[in-house]
DNA sequence: ATAGGGTTAG
């Protein structure tokens, strides 16, 4: 039998021990069970004291079972082990269980640190409505409230709705009770104002922003988070100059304000800022941290400041030496998107494989840094292989197939996301509504459209700009305009789509007048609106008008032209028969010309049958990319025409050596006026297969050029076709014959996609021929058919 | 026993 003192002696050795549980920054659970089980094996019954620390260690060790197990097993719990459940409970989220145990305590036994217990349980549970209501409660039950209960109190005002007059009778609050002098409760109250003033239904803002000043300025004690607090409410309030001005002025070296100013900088896009205010950071001695180099990494990511996003970087390297896991996460994740971003994703790629930890965050961002880089394959097994998925995972993914062209995939994969119980948000339906559009499927677009209306998004700029895309490329410009009208805001991308629609479907001189609308309208033109401006001056064959433009973009706007926007140019010139401008901007070029600039010269060469030129072209593509099967048959093609048999047979050999598969499909050449159409495969049902083909060659050289096939006229059969034929405007009879003939301006695009022929090829390219009203010249196999003016004439042997 | 600030993926 032990004596009183020796059981005293033993719980004071328990309480020493748990002590030494907090002494580390962080919380030893390992070191609280072990006591635990000694107290059971010894037979010592943990009275009130020691119990209520047990349990405080396992909540703080996120131990809620141990903690909820050992506060049941407690007869008559006392206020503190009452108070310690209850938070908790709210910090692992079970409002209902923290409420249960409020209720069952009498009133007899309250205090006010168990009240403001309940009131942190409510506001951190976005529950603003309660823990204001409990704070009431509390009053009338004449319990005082003290600093801790406003700091509570005030933090859950910003999930209430009417929050402005609330505020305001909070303030009163806390001049009657005596607290208004108190730093943390100032501070929460300056915060609470900020807030009301930042959200955007509040109409007052400058007059809440003016208390939120006075308050701040009349402090009998400024503590750091005072700092913070006024200067990251000006930033989120889009006033960096007066949060630099109270910068400048702050005497503490606060990193964390710092911070908050440099990453407001970097979300205005303010970079030379941010990075000045960087080097006066370095050159002040105050602190870096994990905050400071993520966001500058971030910054740099963002702004295309590879090189200095790689210093940094180093920077990190050299100056934390061994960064705690959970330190590094936020940074090697911006790390990872900045190796993304400069197109090198394999370097990111060994970032995340050799970080200590990921999350989400980590894996979405090498998810898109793949996508970016077209790597679907990549993108596809990563997206198998994740531990965790959020709806931005779904977002990456659908909308990157759909830019990739995985057009009925990434529509598999919308309906999978919310057969797996995710509600698609804006971002989702935007990816999706592309995917119609790159399928040119108008009916699944008009359905997605009624459906994003339903959710209400139609304020939503992304899923608004992706409708404006889809239309236009279903072929349905009117659509598309309508949606630009209605939209309650716009942006500079839903110009640049409303341009790129209007000239694609041949209206150029509209495209250029909505451009120069938008210059009227302040918007400033991106790369984008110029590769636009320049294609629908291409297919209105406004050719001066395109030298002007390009011409502009650099000496007006700074834009130094890519490779993309000469390639257009060049396309432009060559449509509009100027070979020799287009070979002198070639060798003006300041980099060494690469596939794209060919394509653009072969197409151009393909239209007006500049054969010399054109096989010079398709020979640099045909060095350039080898691994691309149509640059082949192209070649061999245009030999062939040539009747460079040699060279012919050169090519050919080639094909075989390195095993290229002949596709079913063709290819043309417009020579003196004679279209030269060659079919590559005859197996199968060798007419309407090539036919068939020939079809959806035509949708994919339009796509490549940048026309938008239409699927508005679907014939069955060749009776329906002719009278279609016969019922269409002249522009549209020329538009079916695209790709044979130059487009002349102002025509409209379209492609029969989904043309049955019932009867033989014949009758198909008779059809045709009658429409282009020139000869088309098929090689099938070693035999020509010579097609003109709806009749047909066999031709000799090859 | 209870409260309050800055960072990352599209």
């Amino acid at each position: 039998m032990r004596s009183v003192g020796s059981i005293h002696s033993v719980a004071n050795r328990y309480a020493g021990q748990l002590q030494l549980c907090f002494s580390r920054s962080s919380i030893s659970f390992s070191l609280a069970s072990s006591i635990h089980a000694h107290m059971i094996a010894s037979g010592f019954e943990p009275r009130d004291h020691i119990r209520n620390r047990l349990i405080d260690v396992y909540c703080k060790s996120s131990k809620l079972a141990y903690a909820k197990h050992l506060f049941d097993e407690i007869p008559e719990p006392d206020i503190v082990a009452r108070t310690t459940i209850i938070s908790a409970y709210s910090a692992t989220g079970n409002l209902k269980l923290a409420r249960g145990i409020f209720s069952k305590t009498p009133l007899s036994m309250r205090d006010t640190v168990f009240y403001n217990a309940m009131i942190t349980a409510y506001s951190h549970n976005d529950d603003g409505q309660a823990a204001v209501e409990l704070f009431c409660n509390m009053r009338r039950n004449d319990f005082k409230p003290d600093n801790f209960t406003f700091t509570s109190v005030l933090g859950a005002l910003a999930f209430v709705a009417d929050g402005e007059k609330q505020c305001q009778q909070m303030h009163c609050a806390v001049l009657k009770s005596g607290t208004g002098w108190v730093t943390s409760v100032l501070n929460a109250l300056i915060s609470v104002y900020i807030n009301c003033a930042t959200s955007p239904s509040v109409s007052s803002t400058s007059s809440l922003m003016g208390a939120a000043r006075r308050l701040f300025d009349e402090m009998p004690v400024r503590d750091e988070l005072s700092w913070t607090t006024v200067i990251t409410g000006y930033v989120r309030n889009d006033d960096l100059d007066t949060a630099r001005e109270l910068l400048d002025g702050m005497t503490e070296k606060l990193g964390v304000a710092w911070n908050a100013m440099i990453s407001g900088y970097i979300h205005h896009g303010l970079y030379q800022d941010a990075l000045e205010l960087f080097r006066k950071m370095l050159s002040m001695g105050i602190q870096l941290d994990e905050f400071t180099y993520t966001s500058l990494v971030s910054g740099c990511a963002n702004a295309g400041f590879f090189q200095l996003g790689k210093e940094v970087h180093a920077h990190i390297l050299r100056t934390v030496p061994k960064p705690a896991p959970d330190f590094s996460l936020p940074v090697n994740n911006a790390l990872v998107t900045l190796y993304c971003r400069c197109e090198k994703v394999d370097k990111a790629k060994n970032i995340f494989e050799k970080m200590p930890m990921r999350d989400v965050v980590s894996w979405n961002a090498v998810l898109s840094g793949y996508v970016n880089a077209g790597k679907i394959d990549e993108a596809r097994s990563l997206f198998k292989e994740m531990p965790e998925r959020n709806a931005l995972t779904w977002i990456v993914m659908i909308s990157g197939l759909a830019q990739n062209g995985y057009g009925e995939e990434s529509l598999k994969l919308f309906n999978w996301m919310k057969f797996n119980g995710f509600e698609p948000c804006d971002y989702a339906f935007a990816g999706a509504i592309t995917s119609s559009g790159v399928l040119g499927s108008l009916e699944q677009g008009r359905q997605l459209h009624a459906q994003l209306l339903k959710y209400g998004f139609e304020s939503s700029l992304s899923a608004e700009n992706s409708l404006i895309t889809m239309y236009s490329r279903c072929g349905v410009v009117e659509a598309a305009h309508r949606v630009f009208l209605t939209m309650p805001y716009v942006d500079s991308v839903s110009w640049n789509a409303m341009v790129a629609a209007l000239g694609q479907h041949g209206h150029g001189h509209q495209a250029i007048e909505l451009y120069e609308e938008m210059l009227k309208a302040g918007i400033v033109p991106d790369r984008i609106t110029f590769l636009n401006v320049l294609s629908a001056c291409s297919h209105a064959g406004l050719a001066e008008e395109g030298g002007h433009y390009f011409d502009s973009m650099y000496t007006f706007y700074g834009i130094a032209p890519g490779e993309d926007h000469y390639a257009r140019f060049i396309d432009l010139l060559c449509r509009a028969g100027k070979f020799s401008e287009a070979k002198d901007v070639i060798e003006s070029m300041p980099f060494e010309p690469g596939a794209p600039i060919w394509e653009a010269l072969l197409a151009g060469c393909r239209i007006h049958g500049n054969m010399d030129l054109g096989i010079q072209a398709a020979e640099r593509l045909f060095e350039m990319i080898p691994q691309h099967d149509g640059t082949y048959v192209l070649l061999s093609n245009m030999y062939a025409v040539m009747g460079r048999r040699d060279d012919v047979a050169k090519v050919r050999k080639l094909m075989r050596d390195r095993g290229v598969k002949k596709e079913p499909g063709c290819s043309w050449i417009d020579v003196e006026n004679k279209v030269h159409v060659f079919l590559v495969d005859d197996t199968g049902h060798p007419e309407v297969l090539a036919v068939y083909n020939y079809l959806e060659q035509l949708g994919l050289e339009m796509r490549k050029l940048g026309y938008v096939p239409d699927t508005k006229f679907v014939l069955h059969d060749m009776e329906a076709a002719q009278k279609e034929y016969a019922l269409s405007t002249h522009s549209e009879k020329l538009a079916v014959a695209y790709g044979l003939m130059k487009l002349p301006p102002g025509a409209t695009v379209r492609v029969f996609k989904n043309l049955r022929i019932c009867g033989d090829c014949h009758n198909a390219f008779m059809f045709m021929s009658k429409l282009v009203q020139r000869e088309i010249v098929v090689r099938d196999g070693k035999r020509f058919h010579h097609f003109r003016d709806g009749k047909c004439s066999c031709g000799g042997y090859w």
